[in-house]
DNA sequence: TGAAGATACATGTTATGACAGGTATCTTTA
DNA sequence: TAAAGATACCTGTCATAACATGTATCTTCA
């Protein structure tokens, strides 16, 4: 019997192994859902990477992060990072400023407005995280959750 | 005591719920593993998508698939897909024709130079794979696959 | 049958991400 | 302390993705 991802991708040669079948199924799940996440964010004005910079930024409080550190929490690259924050100091969702101390770096720290923003966005992309996963087991999500944390963990 | 992800993003706020930290945590899983994975197929010349477009068209065999088609397996937009094909094509992956019974349909099948990179990248794509998720044992990478499906099908 | 709507694709524009190279600042060490 | 290297960031360029619009073809039905 054909997985169920054979089926969606409509093709009729088996993986080889449950772990090709792991590999592909995380790439597509997550296809679709940031296609949606990104769609129930849209009313705030974020894509989903910003989304993910504020709550960076919160969990950092006022000491703030420099662009590096946020390029590692986003698995981005720091020239990204850099556009990326420009775009969003242009937006009023945080403020950016060259320490003093190592004027190499320059810190980014969440204004009013992105705590306000992450705020009335949670929800909204909260509720369409529930509509997707909820139904399926607390058990199976805590399983879901620690299979691909072990994953990101290799390494 | 802070979950896995909220550790790696350094953020103090924990989910509300579960299916919260479900969300963010396949979001940034796939980002690692598509990072990783167009890694592994840079030796290749192909690109995580491109791969998937070749597994599809591998899979519709001889009578090929129309743009559309491709972009609903892809979860992509048409546009995209169009000039994806093109690129594609350019690299001799893929033939394309326009279908002589709906001539609005463009019929993109895979070639032989395609079924024989698709061939040679499968092992290295796998191997990535592999040395990620193989750590897990087989039950848990089962859970893993059904718990993605049943996201991925629900609505 | 022919006009209206639907379908499938192409094109133009803009935003975003990947990558290479450059600059300013700091650290190390001879 | 001055030169060499490391670090953090910026800029330019190109590929890719998102979005709106245009065009050709087909289908429907009055």
């Amino acid at each position: 019997m054909p997985s169920r991802l054979q089926e969606e991708i409509k093709q009729t040669k088996p993986f080889a192994r449950p772990s090709d079948e792991a590999l592909l199924s995380i790439l597509r799940t997550a296809t679709m859902l940031e296609h949606g996440s990104n769609e129930a964010l849209r009313p705030y004005g974020i894509t989903v990477t910003q989304y993910n910079v504020l709550r960076i930024l919160r969990g950092a409080g006022a000491g703030g992060l420099c662009g590096r550190e946020i390029a590692e929490r986003l698995i981005s690259r720091v020239p990204d990072v850099s556009r990326l924050l420009d775009r969003m100091e242009e937006m009023g969702l945080l403020g950016k400023e060259r320490d003093a101390a190592d004027r190499r770096h320059v810190t980014a720290r969440i204004t009013a407005k992105g705590r306000r923003v992450l705020t009335q966005a949670t929800p909204g992309l909260a509720a369409f995280g529930r509509g997707r996963v909820e139904r399926l087991s607390t058990r199976t999500i805590e399983g879901l959750v620690e299979a691909l944390a072990a994953i990101r963990e290799g390494t």
